[in-house]
DNA sequence: CGCCAGGTTGATTTCGCTCAAGCAATGTGG
DNA sequence: CCACATTGCTTGAGCGAAATCAACCTGGCG
């Protein structure tokens, strides 16, 4: 009875692919593409359906054309961190096939997604040929690293309201629609666990922050749906803990 | 008074450097490499000697040659945290660069070094030169991006012993001499400062996390030489802390 | 000599975790 | 259609780990 997108969209083409401008392959000639339209397969993914899991061997890369995807990381305990959401025209798994490694975190649909996967003799092919698709990978690889980096240092030296805040801001960009007035109303992408998750603390704790922020008046909550009585409070909740 | 190495190595070639092997560099060819050699500039540094700033702009990257160097980031607070160590052969600021971004972390030798600075402009042209040079980045990038994915799991899910212990098993690989017995004797490149930026805690937690691993005769520290009963002490801390 | 940075120690507090219970929404099988 | 599990979320009580604040000690150095 689960009537979602169709299971086989490999009637889509990388000619026409909408996201194909915000990924790594807008760098590739007509004669390049009809290589890598031969080579992917395109698939429906449902939300908590996984892509592939931690330690899997990797065959290749995900190219996400629509959808959200969570990439998650856990250590032996079975504890588990939300690393970053995948966007339409983000790729996945380009780390471990470079380095020929396995998965070294899963990738989860957290919305009802479509992915395109292309097999690593594909991919290995196009960058040798095309040198720019290697630099276009880098450039990913570099913005991937910066934002890990800051996830580092936000996480030791932050406390959990501020990290919070900081979720709230940057789903802000993609989901929240401000007024002038500074409120703002944000439909959520992710459970509260997967919030959690995202800013390395446990689901009661979750709670607990959004409890506090309804009772500091910052924000209001239900459901999925979040009302903000004024963003700066959010900015400030930041500020305020990186000292000014 | 301080007679440490001489200040100008300008007449260090890349022809004969010891650690080209190890950089990205040993994919040039003869002729790339004397464009290499003729651009960069070679320089020593004293330990506590800055690299770069966090925020300067980025005017190309620099290739340690010889020496300890270690990469700060920190927050508007003064908090900062030790994001990696770079050895002989690693490559610096590569990220800030390709990206055209300002430096988002710092260098700072902590021992003497020797490094090589080689500007923009020679990188890139070398990048367009030989497109292998290129996924050689992306491959080190790959590597420290994926290091990076762990310290966050880690930060965020192990007690700090458990932190500590695998910062000194880390260190053992480079600085550590191990008996057949499993006893280690490892020679810290640190100060406790800098262990406690290393893993995310303040300089008075490093302290009693020492006391601790002493009140356990898992390990002796006295100044900057530890002397570790038993190595398989420290891998049970961590294994303990994982979940057995 | 006095100063100062790096390190240690103690007392106290605070933040987030653990454990436990309860609750609403959803699903399932008889 | 109801009894019952299941799952996601919330709440409470208590605990524990690490931060904070403050003092003090050491060795190096001007």
């Amino acid at each position: 009875m689960m009537m979602e997108g169709s299971r086989s969209s490999s009637s889509n083409s990388c000619f026409t692919c909408q996201t194909r401008g915000r990924t790594e392959w807008c760098v590739l000639t007509d004669e390049e593409l009809k290589l890598l339209d031969k080579g992917k397969v395109s698939r429906d993914y449902l939300p908590g359906e996984v892509i592939f899991h931690e330690a899997d061997a990797c065959q290749g890369i995900h190219c996400i054309e629509s959808g959200l995807v969570g990439v998650r990381k856990m250590n032996a305990n079975g504890q588990e961190i939300l690393l970053r959401l995948g966007y339409p025209g983000d790729t996945l798994g380009y780390r471990s096939m470079l380095s020929g490694d396995d998965h070294n975190n899963s990738a989860e649909a957290l919305e009802p997604s479509e992915i395109c996967f292309i097999d690593a003799a594909t991919v290995r092919t196009l960058l040798t040929r095309n040198p720019t698709l290697g630099l276009r990978f880098l450039n990913h690889a570099a913005t991937d690293l910066s934002a890990a980096e800051d996830k580092v240092l936000q996480s030791t030296t932050l406390p959990v309201r501020a990290r919070f805040a900081h979720l709230l801001l940057v789903l802000k960009d993609r989901y929240g629609v401000v007024g002038e007035d500074g409120a703002m109303v944000l439909e959520l992408p992710l459970s509260r666990q997967d919030m959690a998750a995202m800013i390395g603390i446990r689901p009661e704790s979750m709670s607990r922050t959004i409890r506090s922020f309804e009772d500091d008046e910052i924000a209001r909550f239900t459901g999925r749906r979040v009302h903000v009585r004024n963003i700066d409070d959010l900015i400030e909740e930041l500020e305020l803990a990186e000292g000014l």
